[in-house]
DNA sequence: GCGATGCTGCGGTCAGCACCGAAGCATCAG
DNA sequence: CTGATGCTTCGGTGCTGACCGCAGCATCGC
């Protein structure tokens, strides 16, 4: 038992000071270039060709070359799962490692994972669907109600065309930074694209944050998220989990 | 933005070998001694303190001294969360790092997950729940129906003397071999300690797996898996590597 | 054709850290 | 008490790997 086993071999290319910060900005979703991702590092494009090389090399990203540009992305949604699972660990560290400034404060309200939407607002989003029973538990994990089908069917997302060789249509994700789950999947992944289609909400930068309009979360909350007639959602227990 | 991101302060600590070969033998549950440890981990015990220090320090671990041992087990469910998710990654390495002994079919059958069942008969019981209506999904994530209560009570588990600080008392975990999820959360605890304390199941030395005697399969399938009336549940899919 | 840009491979340097030997404390058995 | 066990701290060694300067290709713009 020499080497070790695998695990050691995936959590030590991610725990490299310039790799870790090259996945983070990965997990925006996007791809981005090797120069990008070398500056994103603060290293020179050689050390990065090296880095990424590795983390091609162990299928934790994919390459598409397009001319002299090599894009770099996260190899699939359960590479951009195990990153999200480890910055929950982080907390545990100390109170505040990551300076807690305004843009912590945006990251933990609205940001992409991977593919889809992330903290207070996916929490909300997952919460909301549930409520309205448009999303229900299976066997494989969450699925699409037939009013929820007919809902999304409105808004021009069509669920059953989403499903692929029988992975289920959407599922919960543990939220590293609200500490319940939203919702993860293709379903979820095409609920992000028609919030930044509509305009509902863009990108800051190439961080991972999601800079919502006013008018863009009033139609978020509307669609999605509002309880029409009864209880309010209870979606604002960070301030008491710093207490814990 | 020096130094990286906290995230590759945890990954690196998982990252070292021998650090992931106790990581990955405290997966079962148990609390183990530094000794222990270090036997695991195939190094010196004065190595494996310095180990255990820094990951103590890191809040992954917890320890309890009593008299000269002391018995370091898991921080908790998100840091065993954590590691199966990073497992899930060293598929991607190549075909089989890991050799497929007989030892690795009884893991992927059935295993521990810190504090719960995973594996194909932890997939099994999630799915089995869900069909009968005793777990439903919820704002939080996964709950007890009404039903599901009074069943579990007459097996001799209170679901809401499991519930804590307003956790969800169970939820869905992917699980790692079956790439599915599985049943996790306090639920899931009292239903391990209930396949252990009726013998339905032991575990196997110190690892991770779980050795179900016939009658006890058929007893977990009985109560908690079996379709009685309708259609067969699916779990079959590696059937070639469960053998049974 | 030319130079500029984006990326990768090669060598050499250097720091971090995993490792063990030796020693020091606490606990338990007798 | 003495000796044995379990665990930790300290010092020193050795090796892995991250890093950059330099060079070599491919692609783009002109």
């Amino acid at each position: 038992m020499k080497h070790g086993p695998d695990i050691a071999v995936i959590a030590a290319l991610i725990g490299d000071p310039a790799r870790a910060n090259m996945l983070a900005a990965l997990m925006s979703g996007m791809a981005l270039t090797a120069g990008e991702l070398a500056r994103e590092a603060g290293i020179q494009p050689q050390t990065a060709s090296a880095h990424l090389a590795r983390l091609l090399a162990a299928r934790l990203l994919l390459v598409e070359v397009q001319g002299r540009h090599r894009y770099y992305r996260l190899a699939g949604q359960d590479v951009a799962a195990a990153l999200e699972s480890l910055m929950a660990l982080s907390d545990r560290l100390g109170p505040s490692r990551t300076r807690p400034g305004p843009r912590d404060a945006a990251l933990r309200l609205a940001r992409t994972c991977y593919d889809h939407l992330a903290g207070e607002l996916g929490v909300t989003l997952h919460a909301g669907l549930i409520d309205r029973g448009w999303v229900v538990a299976t066997t494989d994990g969450l699925a699409v109600s037939p009013i929820g089908r007919q809902r999304f069917l409105a808004e021009g997302i069509d669920p059953e065309a989403l499903v692929a060789k029988g992975r289920p249509v959407c599922r919960a994700c543990m939220d590293w930074s609200q500490r319940r789950p939203h919702l993860a999947g293709p379903l979820a992944a095409a609920i992000l694209r028609l919030i930044l289609v509509r305009g509902w909400a863009q990108r800051e930068g190439k961080s991972r944050a999601l800079l919502f309009s006013p008018q863009g979360l009033a139609g978020f909350r509307r669609l999605f998220a509002d309880q029409p007639n009864a209880t309010p959602i209870r979606v604002h227990e960070t301030s008491a989990a710093a207490g814990q």
